[in-house]
DNA sequence: GTTGATGCAAATACTTTGCATATCA
DNA sequence: TGATATGCAAAGTATTTGCATCAAC
């Protein structure tokens, strides 16, 4: 029975100090690109391993806003996105600024908020049951 | 130049019907494999065309929620959903509980709300820049 | 020394697309 | 009849996985 014991390896560890220094929600790929540089001959499949583990291990961020690729945030605790539906870049948002999903961009050169989605996660009335009997 | 005038065949109204009639918002090969009971040499690309088109013209929804594959819904007015944890199923969620997103289910024996996430779409600020500059 | 992690490459999963033909309006 | 849609198959994109070797603890 192996234990969820974890090392810390140079890649995983550089792969973790990359988004950790990055704002930009980058892509499984952008990260590989910037390792990469510093050990050159990782490979995307570790890269996809290693962000896939250390998002299981809270200290960053899956974000599937579905529809491309997958992005990673090397801030772990809740907070907004907007994903640009121009670039496919997706940005944060400060908290305050959640409140007025109005559609108006007074605050200057910023961002605009053109719609948004709500996403609940749980377990359905089936699954839900389900584990009751077997706990 | 073409309009985008959209023609009614019998593959487009069967796929419409049948999410129309489901409310389990099925991924698109879930779609397949119903309608072709009825259309037996209908092709998986047809349908993925199909509900594409559907969903540009607001007949229908596309729900991107990463993680595996796209589902699709027959009700396209703005409602809840979730997802299931356990076995992947998104369901609908009533408006009046979305209010309390607290993780009890002293409701019976009914769906759990887990977590949540809130997901805005729009223009980051450079494509909002950019864009005021070409229009 | 063990066991988890890596690199490589092949495999998988899902979706899109090119093209000749068929069909709707 | 003319443009849009279809079926088929192939290609594309993103991610995962098998396996021999390597390295962290």
């Amino acid at each position: 029975m192996s234990e969820n014991h974890h090392r810390m390896t140079r890649q995983r560890k550089m792969i973790l100090d990359t988004l950790k220094n990055m704002d930009t929600h980058p892509t499984a790929d952008e990260v590989y690109d910037i390792v990469r540089r510093h050990i050159p001959h990782i490979s995307l499949g570790t890269v996809y391993r290693n962000l896939d583990v250390l998002s299981e291990m809270g200290i960053i961020l899956r974000l599937d806003y579905g529809g491309g690729q997958r992005r990673f945030d090397g801030n772990p605790d809740r907070h907004l996105h907007l994903k640009c539906l121009e670039c496919g870049a997706v940005i944060d948002i400060p908290r305050e600024k959640a409140g007025d999903i109005d559609l108006g961009d007074d605050t200057g050169e910023e961002y605009e908020i053109l719609d948004y989605s709500l996403h609940f996660v749980g377990l359905c009335g089936k699954c839900n049951r389900n584990r009751s009997k077997t706990s």
